[in-house]
DNA sequence: TATTGTTATACTCTATAACTATA
DNA sequence: TATAGTTATAGAGTATAACAATA
């Protein structure tokens, strides 16, 4: 069997995937998702329980399944996560008087105290993690992102 | 206790969650990953098992623990995608003489041809579903992406 | 019958520690 | 002692089915 020579820099080792945005986008993802986990570990919060807060924040009253569907998570997946936000006092599942099958989501005082908080400390974290973009190329990055989501995501 | 109205529009009910560029990543990279699972299936690859395998056939000779920094995965979760690889007749762990520790990682004729398949494959499905940006703002997308990585990552 | 929230469960992914064989 | 590959395992995250309460 021939002799093999293993290559020293592997460093960029992955050029083959370099041409695709996909790898692109997960290698940049895993970056800013650490970034987010520290920031957000300060509060107690996970992303998606960030996430979650924030929406119940911005939109009191909604359901548990209007809540999974604009995160895009599974009902059942989302009951732990509310169940630990409840746990904290940080939301209330109201009862809805007309239909005693759903849950209003109310985000309480406390709650959108921590929201507001955490939403600017990931602001803050974002645009430092971001300074290497220009304001310009900031912006339209997630122009991008937000239009391919909107037009493939359809 | 007062009554409440449960918002209708569920489809634009993560408004808060707009303004981050990491949340519009997400959401972009799931529909990428969606897609890319569809099209990978039918080699009978995963994504990391298509990284892996590409990264193979460009780098002839690495090693394990060469690859698994390349793709940023733990060594010991390596170890059952190349079995999977090694399994199909795609790669070999060819036997490093001076270091007899190492595996020289070589794709086989067959996985050299797969690998130029699935590529192949991959990049007319993702040109396909990034239709809905130009060719510039596909080619800006990856760009910024690239340079976050590569200045964000360090 | 269908829907909402819930439980249970399984499956994938990821992270860590410890082992072996080599260096 | 340190490194390369491996094993085992635990913890997330995610997906599916089924149930009780309600419509």
């Amino acid at each position: 069997m021939a002799e093999v020579e293993t290559p020293s820099d592997a460093g960029q080792v992955d050029t083959p995937l370099a041409e695709f945005i996909g790898y692109a986008m997960k290698r940049a993802l895993s970056i800013v998702q650490a970034d987010l986990s520290r920031v957000l570990g300060g509060f107690g919060l996970r992303a998606v329980s960030f996430s979650a807060l924030s929406i119940v924040v911005a939109q009191p009253g909604l359901t548990q399944t209007q809540l999974a569907d604009a995160l895009q998570i599974e009902r059942s997946n989302l009951v732990t996560i509310l169940d630990e936000l409840s746990g904290r006092g940080l939301i209330i599942r109201a009862p809805v008087a007309q239909d005693r099958r759903r849950h209003a989501l109310m985000a309480t005082a406390e709650g959108q105290t921590l929201a507001q908080a955490a939403q600017t400390a990931v602001k803050t974290h974002e645009r430092a993690l971001f300074s290497c973009l220009t304001p310009e190329e900031q912006h339209e990055l997630k122009r991008l992102l937000t239009k391919f989501r909107g037009q493939a995501g359809a």
